[in-house]
DNA sequence: CATGAATGAGACTTCATTCAT
DNA sequence: GATGAATGAAGTCTCATTCAT
């Protein structure tokens, strides 16, 4: 499956309905199944089971056991990142006067939380097997995320510029911002699912966080 | 193998030498396999091919498969946490007036930054399975984990109460500072290690981004 | 493989009909086997061999080996053992007057004769690994064997009443006609298969030697 | 190991004490789980575990484990049919007048029963494996078996000329008397080993029933 | 489209046996 | 004589994938 044809796939956005019932169900166990046990120790034949379908089907709708992963992976891993790729994302932020720093990580917390909580076990997967698989990364590392990581330091260059956060090297400050949301986002979903969160307001102090360590200084 | 077993080892510190010349060759291929390739998709008889042993003689050193991953994994995750267990770790924070937050983050990031620099392959494999094996937490999980982010969060509460820090939930604050170091660990050596870092640089400037994202802040 | 399961098998009757021509040519290979080097000293690559199929495919119809050996040993044993059941057996025995016990042993050696006869390799193979699996007596022994060895005893009993055989310990008498009639067959089958065997004659002789050796000795 | 080895061992009787202490206790585990498990269920490794002694010794004493097996069991299985060899043994019942059918059996079964008491486990283990392995039958079949055979059947037309017992052929004279025997054999020690018998008793009705079953009738 | 029996490569693991110490 | 680490062949079983129905 070529990136081409997943970037196709998620502007027609109608991927799902496209699906036959059989491959809902194989899609909907494999997606539990892979972020219970990881993909190399989930089996087919569990899938199938699972699914209520023959492990034949599985290979009917995809090509190979790893096709499966990466159909259902690398779509949502793009919503993910695609508001990066909207043509006003970074241009509203230059051009509008009163977008903030701060309104800007606010938001971008809050998109992705809400994302990512709808759709962890994807990116848990995601997660767990980027490292093994280079179709994962493939044209995605170069093409996409240097696309997204490009795009990403601009701004953060451009609120440097304007004088509302620290002088820090551009990478480092997306690092930084990076850590803090993704470490949330694993402590929320990951880690400690069943704990009683306020989301609310650990999106809020995160974001607090966030300003107050990257606040221009003038005292110091 | 026991908790208790595991901690022996460590104390004794003499696992490693106590290692037949083979069994040090089978450690280290599994290391680098697992790390390389994942726990589940890496096979047996490819760690006796690269540690040029027969693959009955893994089986005579671990029981089985799962014992190896253990046996490896476990005294490494244990040591990265130990700090936390010495006596005088938080008896040192408490009593020395001179100790002030700022020292304390920069020790703690210094030195899980060493410890991380010569382990990370065992850290990153503990990272990826320790989702998927139960052995991996086990009493782990209750004993120590609680234990650990205990004494953590007293640790916060004593700078909170000198006012030091910023009145966050202590539970919220521990996870900045460990997604803050983490993300920087996992940025180091996983996700770009060959790129050009200046570590002491970024180690110091993720100080100053945890210290000032937690400043007590006098003007809010 | 539940005991009530197999009982309805073999009231099915239909069980060897049902299966596919692969699976007759690996139960086929497996008592050849089996019957010949025995359960343990039988590997599952020789059995696939025999069989003419891949290994792989012995277990998709058999979850383990010995999931094989259960299946195939444990119908033909109740089959054996299944005249005991019969509504009638007691009852004919009881009711009809002319009934005596002579032509009573007489028909029970002949009918597990000609059974023997067709199935001696799979009665061999579960007389020789009976006292190995717990699976191979399981509930059979507590009850079926009960069951059976009791309708026998109160034969026994009815007999001894009438005052055609002789007064010893029923338990006893059962002993020594199984112990004659088995000795038989293992001779016939098993000890000297190739010898030159009158078997009518013979089997008369045993019934001979049992009415005499029970006979109520009036003189003694 | 040959055939005519063993004997001399017999003849000698010294081999156990000629057995260093390491040597016993390999044989007396290798006993103890080869009757329990199976020769072919049983490892080597199990066995020196049982035994106290490091793999590598079992095989300074018997080069194969089959070795092991042939050691440990042919010695009691030729002791078991000795008495057929003694030079007296056909002789005493020849030319003694007073001696009859009923006490050369009765003789029969009281020492074959003592031998089994305390041989059992071997017995069994010789039982369970003589059809699987050549070894055990080997020049013993030719050699010996025939050996005893024919003087037992020279016994049996000894008694029958003189009208003692009945006149069935003397192959299967021999057959019911040596079924009867075993028959008490594997009933007192395999099948139910913990039953209360009355092992005294239990061989007299065994005796009678032999008797019975073998007298010459003059009323048919 | 869907099925599921069949495959055979390869997974983990056990084992009898060897040999340097 | 005794040891036990090491071996590698062979064991049981799993798996992704194919294909006739």
């Amino acid at each position: 499956m070529k990136i081409s044809d997943i970037i196709d796939q998620i502007l027609n956005e109608e991927q799902e309905s496209k699906m036959s019932e059989k491959q809902k169900k194989i899609v909907k166990a494999a997606i539990e199944m892979f972020a219970e046990k990881g993909f190399a120790a989930t089996s087919t034949s569990e899938i199938a089971k699972k699914a209520g379908v023959a492990e034949g089907t599985i290979f009917r709708h995809y090509r190979t056991k790893k096709d499966l992963l990466i159909s259902i992976v690398m779509p949502t891993v793009i919503k993910y990142i695609a508001p990066f790729f909207a043509k006003n994302f970074v241009k509203e932020v230059f051009e509008n006067e009163h977008e903030n720093f701060e309104s800007f990580i606010r938001n971008l917390l809050k998109n992705r939380y809400e994302f990512s909580k709808e759709n962890f076990p994807i990116l848990k997967i995601y997660i767990q097997e980027v490292f093994y698989h280079d179709e994962l990364q493939g044209e995605f590392r170069q093409v996409f995320l240097k696309h997204v990581y490009e795009k990403f330091k601009n701004i953060i260059i451009h609120f440097q510029k304007k004088g509302e956060i620290v002088d820090f090297p551009p990478e480092t400050i997306v690092r930084m911002i990076v850590s803090s949301g993704i470490g949330f986002m694993v402590s929320r979903f990951m880690i400690a699912p069943d704990a009683n969160w306020d989301d609310e307001k650990e999106i809020d102090l995160t974001v607090q966080f966030i300003m107050n360590g990257l606040k221009q200084n003038n005292d110091q």
